[in-house]
DNA sequence: TGTACATCAGTGAACGCGCGTTCACTGATGTAC
DNA sequence: TGTACATCAGTGAACGCGCGTTCACTGATGTAC
């Protein structure tokens, strides 16, 4: 076999250059679409930050949305594979709490990088928009996981709107988190926030 | 005083035509983006519908989006009066049920155009996300009332968490008859997801 | 180890597209007298 | 009532801008022998 084409040997040079390359575009990306907003940011400024020309851009991301987008579908896989583990004792909110707490560190070591997504967002519609679709994916598969728990197959309208406040009350946590400072617990924030959810509902 | 400047005489014939040429941009571009979707339709396609040019279109509104945007601000305004109006008796998730249903018929007359809109918006990510910003913005103004009702000033996170998850089941609400039948009733379904929503965070 | 060839990251220039603007104009409606 | 002028809705053409694509090319890295 070829080097280059074997994962567990050290990647030959045009592939550590490539990953250089696309490592240098995002974080371009994700510090200027952060500090002067999505739309006020063009591609030629993205691609001129990273040292490369407008066309290589293109090579390394279809659209410009695209250099924002890493790894955020790791954190959905974590929670269906923990969810269920939760002990039968604990009730659905208190097993989601846990399950949310559970998968903090995860998060926390990316604060940084997670307040720049954010600010980059919030600059702009459309990327709230693609959030907002993304949220209702993540919404329907925690709807699953919910179901899967409760022992039925499929789920229904009550585990869709469980679901659905369950991910409103993690998202405040972790814009109220974000919005702390920097040494701030989130595991705390989100138990604050189950513990504000039952108190209010109930009341 | 000119007839073109009362208000109470009937309106001069530019004005009548300038209210004929608004309306018919606006019935085009809400059913060429229903239907055909927001992205895939151009302004010049709308202003054509409509039987104008494309300078035209951009006389009448500043964005593509503009055209879409029709008095929505009412139903906020409707909430803020009737909810303090609420009996004592009724607890928070049971006041804002019933101010909610209360203010069904009004919606219910609409049921149509709240139809293509919905589908205009569900086509694209940059509609989802102004309808997201401006569903942060009712977040609050609701919080702010609910504040009020409890005798606080200002509305602290409680608050403000109740009626992100209350907006939250209202707008599934409208989803789920907006999707059912044309004769269903909005305001039981309004009533369902507030039963599922004291059901599910309670358990 | 050395050479000839293949692959592929990166580039520059030109282009298509749709939104939204600017400019100079026409013709219908409204106003003053 | 009639006339001269003012206003203003609508228009056509050209343009700026940024995203994203297409094409033809260069030069560095990798491969075969």
């Amino acid at each position: 076999m070829s080097p280059t084409r074997t994962p567990d040997r050290r990647p030959s040079l045009r592939d550590q250059h490539k990953d250089r390359t696309r490592r240098a575009l995002r974080e371009a990306a994700l510090q200027l679409l952060a500090v002067r907003g999505y739309d006020a940011t063009t591609t030629d400024e993205i691609a001129e930050t990273a040292g490369v020309s407008t066309r290589t851009f293109f090579r390394y991301f279809p659209t410009k949305e695209h250099a924002l987008y890493h790894g955020e579908s790791e954190w959905i896989h974590d929670f269906v594979d923990v969810y269920p583990t939760q002990p039968n004792t604990l009730d659905d909110p208190e097993a989601m709490r846990a399950t949310l707490v559970g998968l903090t560190p995860h998060l926390a070591k990316s604060r940084q990088a997670l307040l720049l997504y954010q600010r980059a967002v919030d600059s702009s519609p459309t990327l709230r928009g693609r959030e907002q679709v993304h949220h209702d994916e993540v919404s329907a598969i925690l709807a699953q996981a919910i179901a899967s728990r409760r022992g039925r197959r499929r789920a229904d309208e009550a585990c869709l709107l469980f679901a659905c406040v369950g991910l409103i009350a993690y998202r405040r946590a972790v814009d109220i988190w974000l919005a702390g400072p920097a040494n701030g617990s989130l595991g705390r924030a989100i138990t604050k926030e189950f513990k504000l959810l039952k108190s209010e509902v109930v009341r």
